[in-house]
DNA sequence: TTGACAAGTAACCGCTCGGTAACTATAATG
DNA sequence: CATTATAGTTACCGAGCGGTTACTTGTCAA
């Protein structure tokens, strides 16, 4: 098959550059691993930046796809938590969930985001990725939904840093245990232990559901 | 000075190491920044491995000397725990408080850190040191801190993960944003909710102040 | 049947890497 | 004053890098 190399040139790359870093990672590396030699991939890629900047615009693509198939909007675009405040608790965890699965489980991403983890500091490019995708992002736009359920958009901040941080940092112990179960659970129990805590908790005045 | 030269190499290198990983770094681009030749680095290490040695070296001395003038112990033995029960809560806010500080303010640790964080998946040493300094370990150890307050392992590392997780993201964020202050001061209000949460919900029998 | 094309190969290019050898200026020591 | 140690230098080494070139081979359509 034709494509299908090329396919295949782009998830061994992205497996070596998740292992030992882009620069770590050498083009006879790539091709050894597909057995053949490094002049083939050049049939298919023009250099090693072009693999990369491939790697990128896939999992753009597959993130937008994502986004679309679950309808929890993509960015947190004003209006949109009004919806949220139609939207049942559980939907949030089941997307919280669907996000950490597809990060740790779905080999592509679970590559992607090990990668991100490396170049971050070299890159400029992929530390903005890493920033929207796994760090500040998700920080802000859970910031965003909580934002109508509080007072101010510090208690909102907090809100979502409660809640998201211990995901971040489960992905770093998902990454260092063999005990990949145990890591799943321990986030199903914190998103439960959470969700009980707001809607126990502190609600603001009209929040229907 | 004969060891200060040898001091600056390994300062000048972590500090690379922390930009552009360690493959990323060359002897030239170390030995450049201290306005000097590469051959001369070979004057006071044999090796750019041996440098990598004595920063992990260095660091190691450096977190034994400052678990000891921290009177709360480095490790978590037995009986640790009830003495924390005779410690003031705000002892675990101000140990928090140094530890964040001390893992983006002081130069060295800030490198440090941001060095392995690079260099996880690559080197199987630093990916140990990452999980006991950043990660895993960490929460380990708040999970034996939270024990005696709890009913369960299960709860304890509960809550260790809602305590810990947090911190670990904002290092995340710290990293990338030019409002440090702010990101201090959401850790400094992320660990008051929490203390008050803990001291006002469920606590356990026998826990004097 | 043949000829264009796709997808490989071996061999090579210029460059940078980590590391070494031989040399030199400086400064403290007997 | 001669000597010795230290901390630099320049020049070089072999290896591996990303990338290129010329060539071969299998497939498939005209």
């Amino acid at each position: 098959m034709a494509g299908d190399t090329k396919e295949r040139i782009l998830e061994t790359a992205l497996e070596l550059f998740a292992q030992n870093g882009y620069l770590g990672t050498s083009m006879n590396d790539i091709a050894g691993q597909l057995g053949f030699t490094k002049a083939a991939l050049y049939k298919h890629y023009t250099s090693k930046q072009e693999i990369l900047d491939r790697i990128v615009e896939r999992m753009n693509e597959m993130d937008y796809a994502r986004a679309e198939t679950y309808d929890m909007p993509e960015t947190a675009p004003d209006g949109f938590a009004e919806a949220y405040l139609h939207t049942p608790v559980q939907k949030i965890r089941a997307y919280s969930m669907a996000q950490f699965d597809h990060w740790t489980k779905e080999p592509f991403s679970s590559n992607f985001r090990k990668m991100l983890t490396l170049e971050q500091y070299r890159d400029p490019k992929l530390a903005q990725l890493h920033h929207d995708y796994l760090a500040g992002g998700p920080l802000e736009y859970m910031t965003a939904i909580f934002r109508k359920l509080t007072d101010s958009d510090e208690a909102a901040m907090q809100l979502a840093l409660e809640f998201y941080g211990p995901m971040y940092l489960l992905y770093s112990v998902y990454d260092g245990t063999e005990e990949k179960q145990a890591v799943s659970s321990l986030l199903a129990a914190h998103i439960d232990r959470f969700i009980a805590r707001v809607e126990s908790g502190g609600r603001k005045e009209g929040s229907a559901t």
